[in-house]
RNA sequence: GCGGAAUUGGCGAAAUUGGCAGACGCGCUAGACUUAGGAUCUAGUGGAGAAAUCCGUGGGGGUUCAAGUCCCCCAUUCCGCACCA
C-alpha cells in the first residue's frame, strides 16, 4: 500500500492555482506578514536539495503565520542577472537571455513542485527592462546626490571572469568568490556607491534588528569603526605633508619613522633620485604579490628608504620616510607613523631595519632603562614625551589630540574600513549604467524620460577585458543629452547586487509602472517581516540592502530604517562535505526524491534531519520514516470519512467532564498543540515533527474508546498542525473528514486548553546519592512528606538506605528526591 | 595568529531555570501476516554483565545533594577575520 502522494499533490496545486488560495490581498494590512527568501539565481544547475531546505522550511513557517491568522506575502522571483549566464556563453554561444529564460521556466515547475504559497502573481525577474529601468533610476538618484560618483582606483581583478570586483566579492584567500580564480589588482576608472557615508547609520542600526549575532558582529567588522587621530607631518625642504591616521596619537613622541604604501602617489614626489630605482624595483615586487600573501602576519617584512625625512609635528624631530607593503594604501590615508616601542609590526620592521625604538610608554612594574623584547601595545605611564612625562597614556590619548589640533598639526578622527562599493563590472549581462560620456560636458546623465536604456541583444561576448557593450556601435555611440555633440555611453553594466538590494520593494506590485516601487504598498508591508535565506551574504547583499533601503527613505520612498526586521540563516547542505555546486558536480537533484516519495514527504525529511540553522552533509537514510509516518496517518484518518458531518463537533471540551481515556487523549493533543506551536514559532521543525510522531504513537487504542465528537475534534486539531509541515497531506485530510473549504482558504490554528496541560499525577525520579533507585508515580503537587512515606515502599530505595544514616534529603517538586546517606 | 560555533548510541538527532541522558526517526534483532518481501504490523535495541549492579554526553581537572548543561585547562572539526595603523 501507498500514499497516492501524486494524484493528491497535483490536485492540491491545481486548486491552490485555479482558486488563488496563494495569492495575498494587499489591500489587506491588518495582521500582514512579510515572509520572504532570498530569490533565485536562475543557473543551469537547476534546483538542489539546498534550495528545497531553504525554501520548503520557510514555507513551512509562513503557512503556521497564515493558520495563526496571518495576512502573508511570500513571493518568489529571479536573481536573473550576473555572470555565469555570460560565461555559459561565451562557452557555447547560446546568447544569456535565451539560457537565462529557459532555466527560468524549469525552474519555475520545479519551484512549483515544492508547493509552496508563493503569490505567483507578484513573480519577477531582474533582467527585464520593467525591472532594470529602476536599477537606472536609482543610480541617477545617487549621482544626482553624489553618492554615485567615478574615480580611478586600484581595484580587484579577476582575470578569468574578466571584470573587477568588490572588496566583498573577494574570499579572504583571495580568490574570485565566483570562480576561485587569484585575484589581481588593477587601476581602473570605475563606479561607486557611496556606503560609507552610512557607514555610522549601517552600525547603529544593527542594535535595532532581530539578526543571528554571528551576521551583525560580521556587518560590524566589516564596517570597521575605529576611532583616533589624524596627524600631519611636514616633510622636509617640500611643501608636501603626509596625514596619517593612528588610533594611537599617545604614542606620537615615540614615532621613529613614517610609512607610505608602495603605491601611494607621493612616493614618487618624496622620493630622492638617488632613491628611485631601488623603490620602482620594490614596486614591482609588490605588485606581483598576492592579497594574500602581502597580508599575510607571517610574511617577513620589506621595505625601503626614500632618502627624504618628515618632521613630527610635537618635537620637530627628522625621522626618515620608508615605503613598505606592511602599508596598505586602501586603509586610512595610506600612511603610518611608526611607533616600534607600542605596536608589533612596526617593532618587526624597525628590528630588521635597524630603526630606533623609542619607547613612550612605561608598562607598570618595568624600569624605563629595561630593553623591550616585544611591542607594548598596553596602557602605561608616558616616558620620553617632553613635559608630558608622568601623566597616564590614557589621558595623554586626548590631550595630545587637543594639542594637535591647537596646533593645526591634527584633529580627531573616526576611520572606517568599510570602503566605497565598487558597482561597475565589465560585462554584458546586466543593468547599463545610465551615463554618457561627452567630451564637453563630461559625465552627463540619461534623462529620466529615456529609461530604461535597453541593453542590445547582439553583442559579442568574447572577453577582452572591455565591457562587450564598447563594441556594438549602436548602443556605445549617441548624443549628449546637453550639448547634443557625438558622445559614447558607458559601456559597463552593474553589479548584480544593486538588483537585489531593493528587489524585496518591488516584489510588492512588480508591474507597478508609475516608480521604483508602489510607496503606498511599501509602506504597509515593508520592512519584510520574516527573511530566510545563507549566510554567506553576511557582508555582501545584506549590507548593500540596507544602504539603499535607508538611501531610499532618505528621498522620502520609504518609511522604515531598516529592511529585514527578522532574519534567518537556514544551514547549509553540503555533501561528501563540499557544497553542493555544478563545478563540483556533487549537486543532488531533488526530483527523484518527488517521483519517489512526492513533495510533502521530502520536506518533511528536509526538516526532521535536524535544526533548522545547522544543516549538515546530505543522506537521504532517515527518508523512509517520514513516508510511513504520512502512510500511517493517511490511512488512519481515511478511517474517519466526514466524521466532521456526522458529528456536531464542539469548538471546546471540558477536560473534568470526559472519561479517563477520552481526558488522555485530550490532554496528549493538548501537549502536542502547545509544543508544536512554540516549535514551529521558532523554526524548530525537527521536534515539531518528532511531537508530532509521538502523539500518532499514543493515540493508538484509546483513540477508538473516544465519542465521536472527541475524535473529530482531536482529527481537526492533528490535521491543522500538519498543514504547515505537509500541506497537500493536510488539505488531503481536511477533505476526508468532511471539510467543504482549504485549510488555507479558512485558516484555523486551536488555542490550547491550559486545563488539559496539568497532569494529576506525576512521576517522582528517587536518588540515593545521586543515583537513579527508582521513580514512583505521585500526585501532583505531593509534598515532601508525602513523598517520602511513599518511599518506605519501594524496594530498590529502601535497599540502598536501610541501614545508613541519612545526611540530607532534597526534594524538588514533580521531579526529584535525592536521598543522601552514610 | 585572533574571534566564534560545535564535539552526545552503529547513524540523523532530543534534553525549561543544573534535576530520570539518548525523545523522535533511520538502521539492526526477533516475531506476525504473506507465494514472496527491499511492503506492512508488533516487540526489543547506549556499552558490559546471568543478575544485582557498574560504566557512559571529545579528553583532563573542579563546583554541587545532583553536571550534556556552570568554571578552568587541553584536543579535534567547521566558520569568520586576518599587518586595519
Amino acid at each position: 500500500m501507498r500514499y497516492p502522494f501524486a494524484e493528491i499533490e497535483s490536485k492540491w496545486q491545481q486548486y491552490w492555482e485555479d482558486n488563488k488560495i496563494n495569492c495575498t490581498d494587499l489591500s489587506k494590512t491588518e495582521k500582514q506578514l512579510y515572509s520572504l527568501v532570498m530569490f533565485i539565481y536562475p543557473s543551469g544547475a537547476k534546483l538542489h536539495c539546498g534550495h528545497w531546505y531553504n525554501y520548503a522550511p520557510a514555507d513551512s513557517w509562513s503557512r503556521f503565520k497564515r493558520l495563526q491568522g496571518y495576512n502573508v506575502f511570500e513571493p518568489m522571483g529571479y536573481d536573473a542577472f550576473g555572470l555565469p549566464a555570460e560565461n555559459y556563453a561565451i562557452k557555447t554561444g547560446i546568447h544569456p537571455k535565451d539560457s537565462t529564460m529557459t532555466n527560468i521556466a524549469d525552474i519555475r515547475r520545479q519551484l512549483k513542485s515544492i508547493g509552496c504559497m508563493y503569490d505567483w502573481d507578484k513573480e519577477l525577474m531582474t533582467c527585464v527592462p520593467e525591472y532594470y529601468k529602476w536599477n537606472q533610476w536609482l543610480f541617477l538618484q545617487l549621482f544626482e546626490r553624489g553618492l554615485a560618483y567615478r574615480k580611478n582606483a586600484p581595484v580587484n581583478w579577476c582575470d578569468s571572469c574578466q571584470t573587477v570586483l568588490a572588496n566583498e566579492q573577494v574570499a579572504s584567500d583571495g580568490t574570485c568568490e565566483r570562480c576561485s580564480n587569484l585575484v589581481i589588482q588593477k587601476n581602473l576608472t570605475q563606479w561607486f556607491f557611496k556606503i560609507t557615508d552610512y557607514a555610522d547609520e549601517l552600525l547603529a542600526g544593527l542594535d535595532t534588528i532581530k539578526w543571528p549575532e554571528k551576521t551583525k558582529t560580521m556587518q560590524r567588522n566589516w564596517i570597521g569603526r575605529s576611532y583616533g587621530a589624524e596627524v600631519v607631518f611636514d616633510i622636509e625642504d617640500s611643501d608636501e605633508k603626509i596625514k596619517v591616521f593612528t588610533t594611537r596619537p599617545d604614542t606620537l613622541y615615540g614615532v621613529t619613522y613614517v610609512v607610505l604604501a608602495p603605491e601611494h602617489t607621493l612616493v614618487d614626489r618624496v622620493a630622492k633620485p638617488e632613491f628611485a630605482a631601488a623603490i620602482a624595483g620594490y614596486r614591482e615586487e609588490a605588485k606581483k604579490l598576492t592579497e594574500i600573501e602581502r597580508t599575510s602576519t607571517v610574511k617577513e617584512k620589506t621595505g625601503v628608504p626614500t632618502g627624504t625625512y618628515a618632521v613630527n609635528p610635537v618635537n620637530g624631530e627628522r625621522i626618515p620616510i620608508w615605503v613598505s607593503d606592511y602599508v596598505l594604501l586602501t586603509y586610512g590615508t595610506g600612511c603610518v607613523m611608526a611607533v616600534p616601542a607600542h605596536d608589533e609590526r612596526d617593532f618587526e620592521f624597525a628590528k630588521k631595519f635597524n630603526l630606533e625604538i623609542r619607547k613612550v610608554i612605561l608598562e607598570s612594574g618595568t624600569n624605563e632603562s629595561d630593553e623591550l623584547q616585544a611591542a607594548f601595545t598596553g596602557a602605561g605611564t608616558m616616558v620620553n614625551s617632553a613635559e608630558h612625562n608622568g601623566m597616564l597614556s590614557l589621558d595623554f590619548k586626548l590631550a595630545i589630540v587637543e594639542k594637535l589640533q591647537a596646533i593645526s598639526a591634527g584633529q580627531k578622527k573616526v576611520n572606517y574600513r568599510l570602503r566605497d562599493w565598487l558597482i561597475s563590472r565589465q560585462r554584458y549581462w546586466g543593468t547599463p549604467i545610465p551615463i554618457i560620456h561627452c567630451q564637453k560636458c563630461g559625465e552627463v546623465p540619461v534623462p529620466y524620460s529615456q529609461l530604461p536604456l535597453e541593453l542590445p541583444y547582439d553583442v559579442e561576448f568574447k572577453p577582452t577585458g572591455e565591457s562587450p557593450l564598447a563594441s556594438n556601435e549602436k548602443f556605445i555611440n549617441t548624443g549628449c543629452p546637453k550639448c547634443g555633440a557625438p558622445a559614447k555611453r558607458d559601456a559597463d553594466t552593474m553589479d548584480t547586487f544593486v538588483d537585489s538590494s531593493w528587489y524585496y520593494f518591488r516584489f510588492l506590485n512588480p508591474r507597478f509602472e508609475d516608480g521604483m516601487f508602489d510607496t503606498k504598498l511599501a509602506e504597509a508591508w515593508t520592512p519584510v517581516g520574516m527573511y530566510i535565506g545563507g549566510a554567506e551574504h553576511a557582508t555582501m547583499h545584506l549590507l548593500y540592502a540596507r544602504f539603499i533601503h535607508k538611501f531610499l527613505r532618505d528621498i522620502g520612498m520609504a518609511k522604515s530604517d531598516e529592511p529585514f526586521r527578522t532574519l534567518v540563516h537556514q544551514g547549509t547542505i553540503t555533501n561528501a562535505g563540499a557544497k553542493m555546486s555544478k563545478s563540483r558536480g556533487n549537486v543532488v537533484n531533488p526530483d527523484e526524491f518527488i517521483v519517489k516519495h512526492g513533495s510533502d514527504v521530502f520536506r518533511m525529511y528536509l526538516m526532521f534531519m535536524g535544526p533548522f540553522e545547522m544543516g549538515g552533509d546530505w543522506s537521504d537514510k532517515g527518508i523512509a520514516g517520514t513516508d510511513r509516518f504520512i502512510l500511517r496517518m493517511y490511512e488512519f484518518i481515511k478511517n474517519y470519512e466526514n466524521i466532521t458531518k456526522t458529528a456536531i463537533v464542539p469548538d471546546s471540551f471540558v477536560i473534568t467532564a470526559l472519561a479517563d481515556e477520552e481526558k488522555a487523549v485530550y490532554r496528549e493533543v493538548h501537549q502536542t498543540l502547545h509544543k508544536v506551536t512554540i516549535e514551529l514559532e521558532n523554526l524548530r521543525f525537527n521536534t515539531a515533527i518528532a511531537a508530532m510522531m509521538e502523539l500518532s504513537g499514543k493515540l493508538g487504542k484509546r483513540f477508538v474508546q473516544c465519542r465521536v465528537e472527541l475524535q473529530a475534534y482531536v482529527l481537526q486539531i492533528f490535521i491543522s498542525m500538519m498543514a504547515p509541515l505537509a500541506p497537500h497531506f493536510a488539505e488531503e485530510c481536511w477533505q476526508i473528514i468532511g471539510k467543504e473549504k482549504s485549510i488555507f482558504a479558512e485558516p484555523v490554528w486551536y488555542t490550547v486548553d491550559a486545563a488539559a496541560l496539568i497532569e494529576d499525577e506525576v512521576m517522582i525520579a528517587v536518588q540515593v546519592n545521586g543515583k537513579l533507585r527508582g521513580t514512583i508515580p505521585m500526585p501532583l503537587d505531593s509534598t515532601q512528606d508525602e513523598v517520602k512515606a511513599a518511599l518506605q515502599n519501594v524496594e530498590s530505595v529502601t535497599r540502598h538506605t536501610s541501614g545508613k544514616t541519612v545526611v540530607k534529603e532534597i526534594y524538588v517538586k514533580n521531579k526529584i528526591y535525592n536521598i543522601v546517606v552514610k
